[in-house]
DNA sequence: GGCTAGGACT
């Protein structure tokens, strides 16, 4: 036996010990997860100017200055503790802002002079100053307040001629000033900040809030008086190098602007503008981060990257290349949009690029992965490998896979016979074979490969494990991780990841219960080849752990797959069907609420895992209010979901659902999703309940 | 290109 299946053999093995121990697997990971998060916060302002360190070595014939000074400090201390007691004594009292503001002024004034550069005071003024500007503000919103209060603006220009404004009373009153339109007013306090602050050190974090205002009020100004905003300006204007981040932006933005305020929109799209105007739409990093996505079914990611390539292109004149093209229709072909990879192509045409070869294969897959039924598509498929001017070996790799999925077994045969020697051809001909279901006709071709030489690649292998695993024949296991190793070809993630998840559902068939230490074993034997897992592993091991452990232990572990971004649609669907299996219609329903929530483009197929989990659980009430959701999108209602509601209709005998089901298809004119075993169980429904079935429906 | 879920009958 193998030294590196030792894991995978030991999991079967493994002694009936605790009852849930994954569960623990799970919980651990998470708790360390938490300890090891950032233990400084953003946004955290640092109390400025520390007070200076007394230094007592000095000679004793002098004048004992240090504590001349101490003395000072001590009563000045006191002097500031006692006013601002006062403050808010008033305050609470009821007296009016005006009246506060007024005594505390003259008493900040009787106080030795503060020096501009000196924190210390201003920062213990802080919040009386704050309170005094909050009162002013309900007051002026006090219908029933018959004075005229004294303005926040006027409070702050006070607090400036004390030297005891900090950035926070700024940010208080530019606030104020954006959310009433005066932007300019906004954009001169920032001036005067600036002036009045000339020596003083700025921290970026705390400066941070201000910063994002005056952004926002210098966009509003450029978008009132028609001018570009520039990038270099507003860099000049705040005096950084570095701008706020875009997310930090417009959650101030939002903060201080209303959705519903006519200026809100125009001044969200000049934010987007204005950063992706310094945007390299051939960015590798933006094409990483698309790709990420992509593996883990985050639809929304992907078009939101794409759609900021195009616009930072059309702002900054960079032209796409054709590889940005290209990767980005691959990414919506492998996520089934085709439309957009169809749009991408149109766009390469438009922008009068030549295509390479690259380009129509991806072409390919595109046009054979649109809906519709599969004669229309081979029609497209055929009229686009007709156009391609050179065919290369990719060309006939990607045709046979197309043909695959389109179950044109004679073109993949005729394609496939004189191209044997050509590698990437005879492993997507062996991938073809492996995907039919006829596992020895694999191993035919396994040994006419042998006679020819020709060695299978790591993902051929792989895909004949799966095969082989599928087919029922585990036999056949050992032996060709044997020819892989003879071969050189190394087992990497999806190997262990296919060995693992069958190895764990054995487990299961046979009533064991999984342990910590087989898991230990199998992570330490990935660490030792080098080998890290990834979401599919972990998916695995959730859903076998849902299905053979505790629903529980499998949320936990759910919830360390979210935290680490791992989480997929994958992961979703298998633990909304496992709650619901575990007679928890409720949890199952918010896991998919929540997964509506996400990036992910929610499909028909995982609806009616949502509509089968509540109809296994008698809820025809939920069954009701979720099918009324569908109203604007029908098409989200596959054959299946129909089929669970009938029956759901039909067992708790709920006339009701059953009428709002049958209505549902005839109103979107649906007949299509009638399968032969719903239209038994409308059949049935006739004869129980008497329901009569709309006109639509009839026959 | 592959690995994880789900889709009628229990």
């Amino acid at each position: 036996m193998l030294p590196y299946s030792r894991a995978l053999r030991a999991l079967p093995q493994v002694a009936r010990s605790s009852r849930y121990p994954l569960a623990r697997l799970g919980t651990t990971v998470v708790v360390r997860l938490q300890h090891s998060a950032p233990a400084q916060r953003e946004g955290e302002v640092v109390a400025g100017g520390s007070s200076p360190e007394v230094n007592v070595e000095k000679k004793q014939t002098k004048p004992d200055y240090a504590k001349i000074n101490a003395e000072k400090k001590e009563k000045l201390l006191l002097q500031i503790k006692a006013i601002n007691e006062e403050v808010s004594k008033e305050i609470q009292a009821g007296v009016l802002s005006n009246t506060v503001a007024e005594l505390f002024f003259k008493q900040v004034e009787a106080l030795p002079r503060v020096p501009r550069t000196s924190y210390l005071v201003a920062e213990s003024f802080k919040d009386s100053i704050t309170s005094i500007m909050e009162k002013a503000t309900k007051e002026a919103n006090d219908v029933n307040q018959q004075r005229v209060p004294i303005s926040p603006l006027a409070v702050l220009k006070k607090a400036i001629s004390h030297n005891v404004a900090l950035p926070s009373h700024y940010v208080y009153v530019v606030s104020q000033l954006l959310a009433e339109g005066d932007s300019s007013n906004a954009m001169s306090l920032w001036v005067t900040y600036l002036e009045n602050n000339v020596d003083s050190k700025r921290s970026f974090i705390s400066l941070l809030p201000f910063y994002s205002l005056v952004t926002i009020a210098y966009l509003d100004l450029c978008i009132s008086q028609k001018s570009e905003p520039e990038l270099e300006k507003l860099q000049q204007l705040l005096q950084v190098k570095s701008l706020p981040r875009v997310h930090t932006l417009k959650s101030s933005l939002n903060t201080v602007i209303p959705q519903s305020d006519a200026r809100f929109k125009p001044l969200s799209n000049a934010l987007d503008g204005l950063f992706l105007f310094s945007v390299d739409p051939n960015a590798t990093s933006l094409i990483v981060e698309a790709m990420r996505a992509s593996e883990l079914g985050e639809t929304r990611t992907v078009h939101q990257t794409w759609n900021n390539i195009r616009k930072a292109s059309e702002l900054n004149g960079k032209k796409i290349t054709e590889d940005t093209m290209v990767a980005f229709m691959k990414m919506f072909n492998t996520l089934n949009l085709t439309s957009e990879a169809q749009g991408i192509w149109n766009t390469l045409i438009n922008s009068g690029i030549h295509p390479s070869t690259n380009a129509w294969n991806n072409l390919l897959v595109t046009v054979s992965k649109t809906r519709g039924p599969f004669a229309k598509r081979l029609g497209q498929v055929e009229y686009v490998k007709s156009k391609i001017p050179s065919p290369d070996d990719q060309t006939f790799a990607t045709l046979i896979r197309v043909y695959t999925t389109l179950k044109e077994f004679e073109k993949v045969e005729e394609i496939a016979k004189d191209k044997m020697d050509i590698s990437i051809v005879s492993q997507a001909y062996l991938q073809s074979l492996a995907s039919r279901g006829d596992f020895s006709v694999v191993e035919q071709f396994l040994t006419t490969l042998k006679k020819r030489n020709i060695q299978l690649n790591q993902t051929s292998y792989n895909m004949v494990l799966a095969a082989a695993l599928r087919q029922g024949h585990s036999e056949k296991i050992p032996e060709l991780m044997k020819d892989m190793k003879r071969e050189g070809i190394k087992p990497d993630i999806a190997t262990y990841t296919i060995v693992m998840d069958h190895n764990l559902k054995e487990l299961a068939s046979r009533g064991e219960v999984f342990t910590d230490h087989a898991f230990e074993l199998f992570f330490e034997e990935l660490a030792q080849n080098g080998i890290k897992p990834n979401q599919f592993t972990f998916t695995a091991i959730m859903d076998n752990l849902a299905k053979n452990g505790s629903v529980e232990a499998a949320e936990s572990f759910f919830r360390y797959l979210q935290a680490k971004k791992m989480a997929s649609p994958v992961s979703y669907i298998s633990l909304i069907t496992s709650e619901f299996e575990a007679g928890r219609p409720s949890e199952g329903e918010d896991l998919f609420r929540e997964f509506l929530n996400e990036r992910y483009r929610v499909t028909a197929s995982h609806w009616a895992a949502l509509f089968k989990g509540l109809s296994r659980n008698g809820k025809t009430e939920e069954l009701k209010s979720w099918l009324s959701s569908l109203e604007e999108t029908p098409a989200l209602l596959n054959r299946f979901s129909i089929y669970f509601l009938l029956t759901a209709a039909k067992s708790r005998r709920d006339r009701e659902l059953a009428e709002q089901v049958v209505d549902f298809i005839a109103r979107h004119k649906m007949k299509s999703v009638i399968s032969s075993k719903t239209s038994e169980v409308i059949k049935d429904l006739e004869r129980q309940m008497d329901l009569q079935l709309p006109e639509y429906l009839q026959g």
